[in-house]
RNA sequence: GGCGGGUUGGCGGAGAGGUUACGCAGCGGAUUGCAAAUCCGUGUAGACCGGUUCGAUUCCGGUACCCGCCUCCA
């Protein structure tokens, strides 16, 4: 069987992955908050992570790995956003998700048929988060206090080890929540409580709603138990909500281990620069779709870079996909299906994800001409569907320019054959100016509407 | 201030203690009436200063610079 090594955001060290139990290899992932479009940056560690399920599916089988990632449906952003929205929560929460389910299929990722993939909501499991939140209570790891409930961080002495803080050193530079319900600053919501006019549910500390921690907590314990072997994120998510995570799960349920291995994808930049919305270089990928960036594009360019490294998001590397997955296509429209994925690339993504080099090793087989080989391994890093998507196949155009371009090499030909080399030459200059592309070869002329076609400039030429 | 990560050839971006990364661009060649496309060939780079070693870009320490998190943004 093959191998994998992760690196392991808890050890700091690359280790090879050993599973609870090989016949159900368990991953959890935080998902979205749905309050609006998935920006790039959020698309991330889907993507990462898909590559990692793919991965786990093909090492230990398709029956044999569950993959949850929750969708956070009740968050004071999605408040807010409702309310200035006019609307109710749950159109807002409803209409978010079928956006991000719609973008992130863009992109490859579609898990509307795949048995081992769940999609827990946080307001289908606030029962688990309050039986929980009693728990921890019991423990003395949390008390209530004005209606709230929090965690007591001094009560759990690993507090900080996944992140490498000390609760002593986060108080110097602390830029705390200080309430007056709070034991110590660095104290945690598990549970607030809601006015009239804000979304709740009762329970023994009156009418109210979970804090942001709790609900991931509380899934992964559903649907994965008290020990499950992969959790995955942001890396800005390593403090402080996978460092609460832990020590909610952990205190709530001593023997068990939680996650075993933490893995962590680096952020986005775009064009050297994080992305934020006061540099206006804020985009979602409903933006680039629109934009006319495949989905196949931006999911390549992800792949590029190593999830472990910050990415950078460049309009080149966005054209140089485009180019190499449309050569690739067009290598493998004639493939049948029946190639097998590359070992190389399997070797590649069990060394940590090495996505890059899977990518180098898809070059590789398109030098040597094995197209079956390249369909496949393309279909497996989820980068070719059943077949070519539309954008890579000749580019669309009416009728009358199709005619006006044949007829125009059909011109030059002519003067070609006729050895007016002039008039051959200035019709080639003429027909690369309006920004059509030629490829002559021994069999005749194809062409290709390059990115700045210019109809009128073609027209001039008749 | 605390914590974490990074610094590789023109650009992007990997692996490996000693052998070609790869891609793009460039250059040379083949091909072509000339081109384009294609094919072949071509690049000894590793922030700086020390240390370990027969040998380091790869390990260790330090310096400089950059970035992220600590502001419920993945």
């Amino acid at each position: 069987m093959t191998t994998i090594r992760l690196h392991n955001t808890r050890t700091r060290s690359k280790e090879e992955f050993i599973p609870i139990d090989p016949d159900n290899v368990r991953m959890y992932v935080c998902g979205p908050t749905v309050y609006d479009r998935a920006h790039l940056g959020n698309a991330r560690p889907v993507v990462v992570f898909d590559v990692l399920y793919r991965l786990l599916k093909q090492v230990y089988g398709a029956g044999h790995v569950t993959y949850v990632r929750n969708i956070t449906d009740v968050e004071d952003k999605i408040i807010d956003r409702a309310a200035e929205r006019g609307i109710a929560i749950d159109e807002l929460t409803r209409t978010t998700t079928d956006w991000f389910h719609q973008d992130m299929a863009a992109l490859g990722v579609d898990y509307s048929a795949d048995a081992g993939f769940r999609e827990p909501k946080a307001t289908e499991h606030i029962g688990g988060m309050i039986a929980m939140i009693e728990d921890l209570i019991a423990n003395g790891n949390a008390y209530a206090a004005e209606g709230h409930v929090l965690f007591r961080v001094r009560s759990y002495a690993d507090y900080g080890k996944l992140s490498g803080r000390s609760v002593d050193d986060m108080i110097a530079g602390a830029r705390v929540e200080v309430a007056p319900y709070k034991e110590d600053p660095m104290d945690f919501v598990l549970w607030k409580p809601s006015s009239d006019d804000q979304p709740g549910w009762d329970s023994p500390w009156g009418r109210g709603r979970p804090g942001w921690h709790i609900e991931c907590s509380a899934m992964s314990l559903a649907l994965l138990g008290e020990s499950f072997d992969i959790h995955g994120g942001g890396i800005d998510l390593q403090f402080p909500h996978h460092e609460n995570e832990i020590a909610q799960s952990c205190c709530a349920h001593p023997r068990g281990q939680f996650a075993r291995y933490w893995l962590h994808n680096e952020m986005l930049q775009v064009e050297g620069k994080k992305m934020s919305k006061s540099l206006g270089n804020f985009f979602t990928v409903r933006d680039l779709l629109d934009q006319g960036v495949p989905g196949e594009v931006i999911r390549f360019v992800f792949l590029s870079t190593h999830y472990r490294k910050p990415m950078d998001w460049t309009e080149a590397k966005a054209a140089g996909a485009r180019r190499t997955l449309r050569k690739w296509y067009e290598q493998t429209t004639d493939d049948t299906g029946a190639g097998e994925v590359d070992p190389a690339i399997l070797r590649a993504l069990s060394n940590d994800l090495n996505t890059h080099e899977a990518i180098a090793t898809l070059h590789d087989l398109s030098t040597r001409g094995e197209s079956a080989a390249l369909a496949a391994s393309l279909r497996f890093l989820g980068l070719l569907g059943e077949s070519a998507p539309e954008w890579a196949a000749e580019s669309p155009v009416d009728a009358g320019t199709t005619a006006l371009i044949e007829q125009l090499l059909a011109a030059r030909a002519e003067a070609r054959k006729s050895r007016d080399f002039a008039r051959a030459d200035a019709l080639r200059d003429g027909i690369a100016a309006a920004g059509v592309i030629v490829m002559d070869s021994a069999s005749g002329s194809t062409w290709d509407l390059g990115p700045d076609f210019d109809l009128a400039k073609l027209e001039a030429l008749k």
